[in-house]
DNA sequence: CGTTCGATTGATACCTGTCAACAAGAGTGG
DNA sequence: CCACTCTTGTTGACAGGTATCAATCGAACG
C-alpha cells in the first residue's frame, strides 16, 4: 500500500484483520468540519481492525504514512486457528489489550499533560514501541512524522505544535533531519514527559490466567 | 462496594474480571503530581478488569462513585465458559470492542472538541449508553456526577468546567437537581455536541465473521 | 512551471488555567 | 450538640497558554 491511499475499513465488503509488517500508520477520525483527531501510531507488529471484525460499521479511518507491507486473515481463518489453539486467541487478545492501554495513555497525555509533556511522552512512547517490535536503536530514533500530524495526534493546532517542537529542538532533546523527527536526548526527553513505560511492558501472563489456559 | 472504596485492580492478588451490575464507578490514572484524567464511566452492564486479566499488574485504578453490585468471574471460569461456548467469547470480545469504540470517542472529544462541545458529547454518551442498558427514560437522564468528576474526564480545569456547565444550564439544556446533572433538551445538546450515535450502535455481527463462528 | 504541502513567523484575540476567597452541606470526632 | 474538616459549588481577577489569521518560503509533485 502506498503513502496517501485512503485504507478504510468500513468499504470492505470482505472483512479482514492485518498485522502491519512495514511501515507506518495512522488510525483516525474526522468531524465534520474537518477537524482530526488521530487515535493512534500504527508500527510494524501492530494489530489492525482486529475489532472490527465484530462490528458492520467502521467508525475510524486507516492510512499509510510511509508504503506499507501488511498481512491479512479472515474471520474464518482466526476462529479456525483458535480452535486449534486457544494460545493464538490469547495472544491476539493480548495485542488488543495492549493497544487498549496504548489508548488509556494516549487520553492521558491528551487531557492533562502540557504541550511540550504531550509531545516528549509520545516520543517516548513510539520509541519505545519501536524497540520492542525489533528496530535498531537507531532506527528507533526517527519517525517520519509532520508537524500536521503531530498536531492531530496531540490535540493541538499545527502551529502551536510547530512552537512546541521548536522548543525541544532548542533544548537539544531532539531535531529535524530531512523531514524526520529524530530522537537526540531520551533521558531528558522521558524526565520532561514523566514518562513511565510500566503500560508498554510485556511481562509473562500472571499465575491464575496461566494455570486456567493450560488446563 | 461503597464509594470511595478504592477498588485497585493491582493489589488484588487473585484476579477477577467483574461485570457490573448497579452502580457507577470511573476508570481513571493519576500524574505524580496529582492530576488526574478519567477514561471512562462504568455504569450497569459493562464490564471490568477483563483484559487486565492478561496483565500481572494494573495501570489505572477503578472506584465506585456509587453503592456498586458487582458480579465477577475468575480466569478459569471465563476460559471453561469459552471452551463450551465460543459465541460467549465473543459476546465478552464485543464488550470490550464496545469499550475500546468509546475510548476512541473519548480522544475525539478531548482532542478536538470545544468546552461545551465535549460536555454536551459525554451528557449525550452517557445518556445513550443507559438507555441501551436497559435504564428507564427518566432515569436515564440522572447522573450522580460532580464538577471535580466532569473537570478529569474532559481534560478541564474544575473551574472551567463549572463556567462551561452553567452555560449549558443558562441555555436550559441541562440543570442541577440535588447535585445531579440533569438533561433537559436531548435534541439541543445533540446538535450542540454533534453527537453521532452510530460509535455505539449494536447492530448484528457482519455475515462473515456470523458464519465463521457458526461453524 | 503552477500547485500543493509542510515549515515558519508575527500579531492578535480568546479560551483556559491559576490564584484567592467564600458559602453550604456532609460527615467526623469530641 | 457543637466545633471541625472535607468536599462541592461558586465567583472574580488575572496571567498565560493556545487558537486563529495572515503571510512567506522551500520542496515535492504532476
Amino acid at each position: 500500500m502506498e503513502r496517501g491511499e485512503r485504507w478504510i475499513n468500513e468499504d470492505s465488503e470482505f472483512r479482514k484483520a492485518y498485522v502491519i509488517a512495514d511501515g507506518w500508520a495512522i488510525r483516525y477520525k474526522l468531524l465534520e468540519d474537518g477537524r482530526r483527531q488521530i487515535l493512534n501510531f500504527l508500527i510494524p507488529g501492530d494489530l489492525v481492525g482486529y475489532f472490527s471484525l465484530l462490528f458492520s460499521t467502521s467508525i475510524c479511518t486507516v492510512e499509510p504514512l510511509t508504503p506499507l507491507v501488511v498481512h491479512s486473515f479472515t474471520p474464518e481463518k482466526a476462529f479456525d486457528a483458535f480452535r486449534q489453539s486457544p494460545q493464538l486467541a490469547v495472544a491476539l487478545s493480548w495485542l488488543a489489550a495492549q493497544a487498549e492501554r496504548q489508548l488509556d495513555e494516549q487520553l492521558v497525555r491528551i487531557g492533562r499533560r502540557k504541550a511540550t509533556e504531550r509531545m516528549a511522552h509520545l516520543f517516548m512512547e513510539i520509541n519505545y514501541r519501536l524497540l520492542r517490535a525489533g528496530a535498531p536503536p537507531q532506527a528507533a530514533k526517527h519517525f517520519p512524522l509532520t508537524q500536521p500530524l503531530l498536531a492531530d495526534a496531540l490535540g493541538m493546532s499545527h502551529i502551536h505544535t510547530h512552537r512546541t517542537f521548536r522548543e525541544l529542538i532548542r533544548a537539544g532533546l531532539v531535531s529535524l533531519d530531512a523531514g524526520k523527527v529524530v530522537l537526540r536526548d531520551r533521558n531528558a526527553l522521558s524526565r520532561l514527559a514523566g514518562f513511565d513505560s510500566s503500560y508498554l511492558e510485556q511481562g509473562p501472563l500472571p499465575a491464575p490466567t496461566r494455570e486456567a489456559l493450560a488446563r
